[in-house]
DNA sequence: CATCGTTTTAAACACTTGTTTAATATTCTT
DNA sequence: AAGAATATTAAACAAGTGTTTAAAACGATG
């Protein structure tokens, strides 16, 4: 241990962001090492190989991802403002961290990774914040729209996602630059919540 | 010219799925030949490099990916039956061609590529279509919501590609099997149906 | 200061990468 | 059938890959 950020951590943060930018296969171990200004050996001399290294970002990632939901689940508040709450965040935070949703599902699609791995657990911090029982609550009140939870889930993720997933090709197809892209993200979350809102919640 | 399949399009078939699967950086020009029952050589031969040939594969991939499109919104019918026929055939297209979103979103993510391509011609024959004068029109006419064309086609591509994208993370985290996810998109395409017109065509 | 364990380095390992070359096989033309 | 054009091959190229090794630099402890 000598200064704030140790070798180690250095690696690590470098990783991320490569991993994150350029997928396991868009990189190689001496970029890494580069980013972090490091000599190669010391990436395997702490990590073993690049797969454990990656593995223990894509973790971490996974976590990440599914961090904003859980802190918004937790509050105590109507079904509906939540919802709108979440959205909020949603778009903040990938405003912040643009290249997760991406990141995650195609390492997701790579055969040899992640896939058999553990990720229910995920499900189970969120069951955790009561969020499930409530919405089956309000859908037995009457007060939501039935329907299970993967189409849920779907519905929001799609939504929140995919819009800035698709942000290169959007911005080519409709000819934008980053910046309008940006603003037509604040108009749409808009819209989206709105829908949503509206869809899952019906007056009446 | 000698058989049906001629060794050319054998290289650009095999190159097609493969590329289409794992991406320009997840294959090698050997896999592509190999894929293809064929020398390496001669996939430089017929397409001088795995950059030239990658391109030829990504433009007729976007021209597939933007097909079913142009085809229903030809038709001449009301324009909330034509948002119900485009779901529909967008779902039955994405189900034959699921690796197609994430393939054409990641690779616009590749700085090196098809950035800066020419893509506005899709929009353009879109455009030919007259679908966007119908909706500018039932906008005017209060039949339908008032919003941009940006924000049109990402509620739409978000509710139709984000859950074929991300089949294998929902599978893992809803520890679904191929089979149970599939039956649920037809129940998933019903309620985006509903929602998309809902939300789009307002009555009242 | 000498010794120990830890950290860092340059160099090498065997292997894969995209691409090219030069020789061979095949097909077409006359 | 002879020769020209095309198609296909194995082999090589230099550069890059993940990983290992063995030596050097470092920091603490005695």
């Amino acid at each position: 241990m000598k200064k704030d950020t140790t070798t180690e951590e250095k690696i690590k943060e470098a990783a991320r962001t490569v991993f994150l930018t350029k997928g396991f296969e868009g990189c190689s171990s001496r970029e890494i090492a580069k980013a972090a200004g490091m000599n190669v050996a010391l990436v395997n001399y702490y990590f073993r190989s690049k797969s454990q290294l990656f593995q223990l970002i894509f973790k971490a990632a996974m976590e990440d991802f599914m961090e904003s939901m859980i802190y918004v689940f937790s509050t105590d508040q109507p079904l509906e403002d939540k919802m709108r709450i979440f959205i909020e965040r949603e778009y903040d935070f990938l405003a912040k961290h643009p290249e997760l949703p991406n990141f995650i599902i195609n390492e997701m699609n790579r055969e040899e990774a992640c896939a058999s791995n553990e990720h229910s657990v995920i499900l189970e911090k969120i069951a955790e914040t009561g969020i499930f029982n409530d919405c089956q609550k309000a859908q037995a009140e009457g007060k939501m729209r039935k329907m299970n939870l993967i189409s849920l889930t779907l519905l929001v993720m799609s939504n929140c996602q995919y819009p800035i997933m698709a942000k290169n090709l959007m911005q080519s197809i409709h000819q934008l630059t980053k910046e309008e892209y940006d603003e037509q993200l604040v108009l749409h979350k808009g819209y989206v919540t709105e829908m949503l809102v509206q869809y899952l919640f019906p007056k009446q």
